[in-house]
DNA sequence: TCGCCCCTCCGCCCGCAGGCGGAGATTCGC
DNA sequence: GCGAATCTCCGCCTGCGGGCGGAGGGGCGA
């Protein structure tokens, strides 16, 4: 079963030249074009592709909204490859937040268009190396706060991060207790053993030590009513 | 000026062949080779390659911790590529933290390899189609947490996110006074208005909110004493 | 102009948090 | 067996945090 590709660029000339490239692979259908963000978001409900090649500049609405839209009302798995000239960091972070699975710079070479389309349907993903650099650093930048203050945290004994890890989900002192199967009291003496081994005024700093440390980490966290 | 290249792998017959490959190309050198991480180690002391290729399951050490022993003593720019036969999680997220530029599958064509040399030691990065998905995916994942939370966000004025920021850094009533020029009484009633809005217990889960609705983000926090 | 929201501040009250000092039980290594 | 560390728990005390109710001034839109 061949690859349905929808081609998104304002420029008929870009447009027709990716649709060219594409459509003479044997796995490749080229099954629609559109013109505009608007044109996009309609071509896609139609023709229903597996993998939709976006321009990020076009009037009406621009590539990143068109790829919002797409994903967020698609009932099939479509998968979106950002086309762009430069590769500017908001851009690259909207598109990833839309939910592309790609963004690479136009300028690439034939085969590797055609190779990279082949990735995304296949469930992969790609960037351009100095967008990957960029990920890769924001990302090892953020598992990088361990080294420094997880060290502190190895002065905790085994129990003692049990119980940060539980004020870090903003539970006091007897819920901590109950889930604990431990006295109130007891919890009280871990959390003074806490913020004294950390240097740490009070629960609200221990949260924020919790977070820093990487003892826990932002997401899937339920707060507030 | 050509690009000079480490090749670390335990097996000699796999080293040669990329050796091999990558010698035939007039803009590579290769500087020397590596059979254990102690070995890769040295060799990087010695030869100042631009580039390593590093293999993971190693005698002596393995690539992970070699490569972080060699980013860490390096004064100068060196970018380690990851070659490895599977691409389980643990691996790349070490790798990652560890410096490398890159992680890529061991049975990516030839051509490939060379280009991926060339991509990093261009300064580029580049990993594998599924891992850069998974790195979308946390990464998007890590965006997303936005959306849910931080609509709630708006419901507070102005001063109060301010003060949320700085219960968020861990401050008490008396010190977000003196940070914001306000009395502590003002203080106060921002605070308790917060967490009526917000529908929280007390500052401790302030801060979590802070975090998961991605007011603030984990890293370059002063903390503790 | 009037009303609403925001920012500012006040006093009173209660409760949880956290420090201090002490203590029994367990385990583990010397 | 003894000391050290850990986990468990207790009582007492202080103080900050947070709720409640109220109030004045400034800005902004109906």
């Amino acid at each position: 079963m061949s690859i349905r590709v929808l081609v998104v660029d304002d420029q008929a000339l870009v447009r027709g030249g990716f649709a060219m490239v594409l459509g003479h692979q044997d796995d490749i259908d080229v099954v629609g074009e559109a013109g505009t963000g608007l044109e996009a978001v309609e071509a896609a409900r139609s023709h229903r592709p597996d993998v939709i090649l976006m321009d990020i500049r076009m009037p009406d609405m621009d590539g990143l909204e068109a790829t919002t839209h797409i994903i967020a009302e698609a009932d099939w798995p479509v998968r979106v490859l950002i086309l762009t000239t430069f590769d500017p960091d908001e851009y690259v972070y909207k598109a990833l937040r839309a939910g592309a699975s790609g963004f690479v710079l136009k300028d690439i070479p034939p085969e590797e268009l055609i190779a990279a389309v082949r990735v995304v349907a296949d469930g992969g993903a790609l960037l351009s190396p100095s967008i990957t650099r960029r990920l890769i650093g924001r990302f090892a930048e953020h598992l990088a706060v361990d080294t420094k203050l997880s060290s502190r945290l190895e002065r905790l004994t085994g129990r003692e991060r049990e119980v940060l890890a539980a004020i870090a989900r903003g539970l006091n002192n007897t819920e901590i207790a109950e889930e604990l199967f431990i006295g109130a009291a007891t919890v009280k003496s871990h959390v003074s053993s806490i913020l004294a081994k950390l240097g740490l005024r009070d629960r609200a700093q221990a949260v924020v030590f919790a977070y820093e440390s990487g003892l826990v980490e932002a997401g899937d966290r339920e707060i507030g009513s």
